[in-house]
RNA sequence: GCGCCCGUAGCUCAGUUGGACAGAGCAGCGGUUUCCUAAACCGCAGGCCGUGCGUUCGAAUCGCACCGGGCGCACCA
C-alpha cells in the first residue's frame, strides 16, 4: 500500500472504474465514524447506480469480488450498498514506517513547485499600532504564507499601505498639533484626527530630539517621521505574533504612492508598471470610465455590480481609493505571480469586488496579457473578532484610541501563565505560551466565523485553553525520549503495535498529508488546527493505557517508541505551519 | 432596500465537493494516580443542526422563502 492508506484504497476503487469505463466518476473515500463500519468506507456503488442501471448492493458486490483485498482484513458490503474496508494490521504499519522514513519531509506538498505566490494581508495604514482588529488575518495571512511554503511556491509576503492618502495627512497633522501643544503653543486639534496617546509619545520623542526646531516643520514631514516610528512598532509587534525578526515579517511593503509617481527607477517600475493614470486610459479606452459632476467615475454597473463609484474626486482632483487598488492588482497580475491571495475583513466585502469586475473587464478587453487571468486572485474575507471583556463586548475605535493592541492582548494573556518551573527561562516561555493562545485561538476557528474572544477566559483560565491540550500532548513524547535514553536509531520490528489505540493513532498520522492539502487548497488553517487537537487526543487516550517504556519487552518497546517518534514528527510539523511553539517541559 | 457572512449541546466552536444512530473543548455529575508529568483518561447527562417548503435512494450539508445576529452599501481607507 502507498505512503497514505486513504490513497490506497482509493486506488483500488479507482482501478475499479477504469475497467468498467467509468473512470469519470469521483471515487470518494471516507473515514466512517463508527469502527464497526470499518476504517475506511465508500458510497460509490450509490454514484454508480444510475451509470450501470443496477441495484446499489448488487454493484458494490461486483466491487468487491473484483477488486484486490491483499492489504485488507475483509471487505464488507452493508445496508443498501456501502463498502466497509477493515485494513490488516501489517498495513497500517507499513503507513508508519513510510513516516518515519519521510521525517520531516512528511507533509510536504508539490502543487506550488516552482510557481510563485503573493500573499497581502494586514496592510493597515501606519496611523496607530496593531489592534485585535487586525490579529486574525495576521495570523491568518502568516499560516496561509507558510501553508504555500511547505507546498512548494516562493512565496512574497506583501503589505499594501495608502501612504498617499487622506488618513495619513491627519496622522500628520494630529502628531503637529500635539508637538505643539507640548511647546506650549496649543492649537485647534483636527477635527476627525488621531486621540491615542501614542500620538503624545510620538511628539514628545521629536521634541526632545530636537527642541523646538520643527515648530514650522511640514504636516509632511511630522507625517514621515510619524509612519517610520509606528512601522517599527508594527514591524516589533508582528515579530512576536509571528515568531520571526522584525525585519522579515513581510518581504515588500508596497506604497501606493508608487501608483502615482511617472519617474520611478527601473528597478522600481518594474513592480508598479502600471500607473493610475495608466489604468484610467486603461478603463476609458473600454468605456468603463464617464465623467458626472466635476468627478471621474467607473461604470461598475454595466460589470453587474450594483452601483457606479467614483474613481476621483471632483473637488480636490486625487483619486478615491478605489484606482489606485485597481492598480496595485493589475500590477500585481503583471508581476508574474501564479497564484495570489487577498486577506481582506468583512468591510472589504463590497469593494474588492469593483476591484476585481475592473480586471476581469481590463483582461477580457485585452489590456492585460492572455497569461495573466485575474482568476489567480483568490480573496479570503474573514468575519470580525468580537472581543469580549467581563462577558460585555468591548467597543473599539482606532481614532478615539479605545482599541485594544495586539502586544496589550498578548501581555495580558501571558501575566496569568502559569509554569511548573518557572526558572530563567520563564519569560521566554510565558512569551511562548500566550503566543500560543492567541494564535490558537484565532486558527481553531474557520475565517468565516464571527468569533468571541472572551479575553476573561483567555487569561483566567488559560490552563483550560485547547491549546494547553496539545502542548501536553507533545511534551508527553518528550519527556518519554528524556525518560528512556533512547534514540531511535535503527529500523525497529513494528509488528506488536496491534492494539485499538496504536492502530488508531498510525490512521491519523495517515491523514496529515491530505490535512495539510486541505487546508492549503481551501485556504482554511483551521482544518490544521482541528486535526492537531485531535491527533493529540488519540496520543492522550494511548499514554494513559499503554506504557512505552517496558524494559521486559524490548521489541514493543522499540516499536512504540517509533510510533511517539512519529506523532512527534507530525506536531513538530503542524507547529512549524501553525506558527505554534512547542515547551520542551510544562 | 441591496450584497456578503453566520445561526449545530448551557457556553465557545468543528462538521468543505450530501451518506449509515450529529462531534470536540469548557461548564455539570460520577469514577481513575505504588506505573513514562492527572494541564490526562473513562463514564453519565445534555441537540427536532433557527423555521418552513423543495431536490434526492439519502440533507446540518444543496435550492427557495421567512425569522434572528454581524459587516458593508462615501468624492474615508
Amino acid at each position: 500500500m502507498s505512503v497514505m492508506l486513504r490513497k490506497g484504497v482509493a486506488e483500488r476503487l479507482q482501478k475499479y472504474l477504469d475497467e468498467v469505463g467509468q473512470s469519470g466518476i469521483r471515487v470518494e473515500v471516507t473515514v466512517p465514524d463508527r469502527p464497526e463500519y470499518g476504517d475506511f468506507s465508500s458510497t460509490i456503488a450509490f454514484v454508480l447506480k444510475a451509470q450501470l442501471q443496477q441495484a446499489p448492493r448488487a454493484i458494490a458486490e461486483e466491487i468487491v469480488a473484483r477488486i484486490d483485498k491483499r492489504p485488507f482484513e475483509r471487505v464488507e458490503v452493508v445496508g443498501p450498498g456501502f463498502i466497509n474496508f477493515f485494513l490488516k494490521p501489517e498495513t497500517v504499519q507499513q503507513a508508519l514506517r513510510e513516516i518515519l522514513a519521510r521525517e520531516h519531509e512528511y507533509g510536504r506538498l508539490t502543487l506550488g513547485e516552482g510557481k510563485r505566490a503573493q500573499v497581502e494581508f494586514v496592510s493597515a495604514n501606519p496611523t496607530g499600532p496593531l489592534t485585535i482588529g487586525h490579529c486574525r488575518q495576521a495570523v491568518l495571512g502568516d499560516v496561509i504564507s507558510r501553508l504555500l511554503e511547505n507546498a512548494g511556491y516562493d512565496v512574497t509576503r506583501e503589505y499594501y499601505y495608502n501612504d498617499a492618502g487622506r488618513q495619513m495627512k491627519l496622522l500628520g497633522e494630529s502628531v503637529k498639533a500635539r508637538y505643539l501643544e507640548i511647546l506650549g503653543q496649543p492649537t485647534p486639534f483636527p477635527e476627525e484626527g488621531y486621540h491615542g496617546e501614542y500620538i503624545y509619545e510620538i511628539a514628545s520623542k521629536i521634541q526632545e530630539s530636537c527642541g523646538a526646531g520643527w515648530a514650522e516643520a511640514s504636516i509632511v514631514q511630522f507625517k514621515e517621521f510619524a509612519e517610520a516610528e509606528l512601522f517599527t512598532e508594527i514591524k516589533r509587534t508582528l515579530s512576536r505574533l509571528f515568531r520571526m525578526p522584525p525585519e522579515r515579517v513581510f518581504d515588500l511593503y508596497y506604497n501606493e504612492s508608487w501608483l502615482y509617481a511617472e519617474s520611478l527607477s527601473a528597478i522600481d517600475r518594474a513592480i508598479a508598471p502600471v500607473t493610475n493614470a495608466k489604468l484610467l486610459q486603461w478603463l476609458r479606452e473600454l468605456g468603463l470610465a464617464y465623467e458626472k459632476d466635476g468627478a471621474l467615475w467607473f461604470k461598475a454597473t454595466v460589470l453587474g455590480r450594483p452601483q457606479d463609484r467614483v474613481l476621483v474626486k471632483s473637488q480636490t482632483g486625487e483619486p478615491t481609493y478605489r484606482l489606485p487598488d485597481m492598480a496595485y492588482h493589475a500590477n500585481k497580475l503583471l508581476r508574474g505571480f501564479d497564484l495570489m491571495v487577498d486577506i481582506f475583513g468583512a468591510d472589504h466585502q463590497e469593494t474588492y469586488q469593483d476591484v476585481l469586475a475592473a480586471l476581469r473587464a481590463l483582461w477580457e478587453g485585452g489590456k492585460l496579457p492572455k497569461e495573466r487571468a485575474p482568476d489567480k486572485i483568490r480573496v479570503l474575507i474573514h468575519q470580525w473578532v468580537n472581543l469580549l471583556r467581563g462577558g460585555q463586548p468591548v467597543k473599539m475605535s482606532k481614532r478615539m484610541a479605545t482599541f485594544v493592541t495586539i502586544d496589550e492582548l498578548i501581555d495580558e494573556i501571558k501575566q496569568t501563565v502559569e509554569l511548573a518551573d518557572a526558572d530563567s527561562q520563564g519569560e521566554a516561555l510565558r512569551e511562548d505560551f500566550a503566543v500560543n493562545v492567541v494564535r490558537t485561538f484565532i486558527l481553531m476557528r474557520s475565517a468565516d466565523s464571527h468569533v468571541n474572544f472572551d479575553l476573561d477566559l483567555a487569561k483566567k483560565q488559560s490552563k483550560d485553553n485547547p491549546v494547553y491540550y496539545v502542548m501536553y500532548a507533545y511534551t508527553r513524547i518528550k519527556s518519554i525520549f528524556d525518560k528512556s535514553g533512547e534514540t531511535l536509531e535503527s529500523v525497529v520490528s513494528l509488528e506488536s503495535l496491534d492494539t485499538q489505540e496504536e492502530l488508531a493513532l498510525i490512521k491519523k498520522l495517515d491523514e496529515f498529508p491530505q490535512v495539510v492539502r486541505d487546508a492549503t487548497e481551501h485556504l482554511a488553517p483551521h482544518f490544521l488546527s482541528v486535526y492537531v487537537h485531535e491527533l493529540a487526543g488519540l496520543l492522550h487516550d494511548f499514554y494513559e493505557k499503554h506504557r512505552v517504556i517496558v524494559e521486559a519487552n524490548p521489541e514493543r518497546m522499540q516499536a512504540r517508541l517509533a510510533l511517539v517518534r512519529a506523532v512527534q514528527i507530525v506536531l513538530e510539523r503542524a507547529f512549524g505551519l501553525l506558527g505554534l511553539k512547542a515547551p520542551a517541559r510544562m
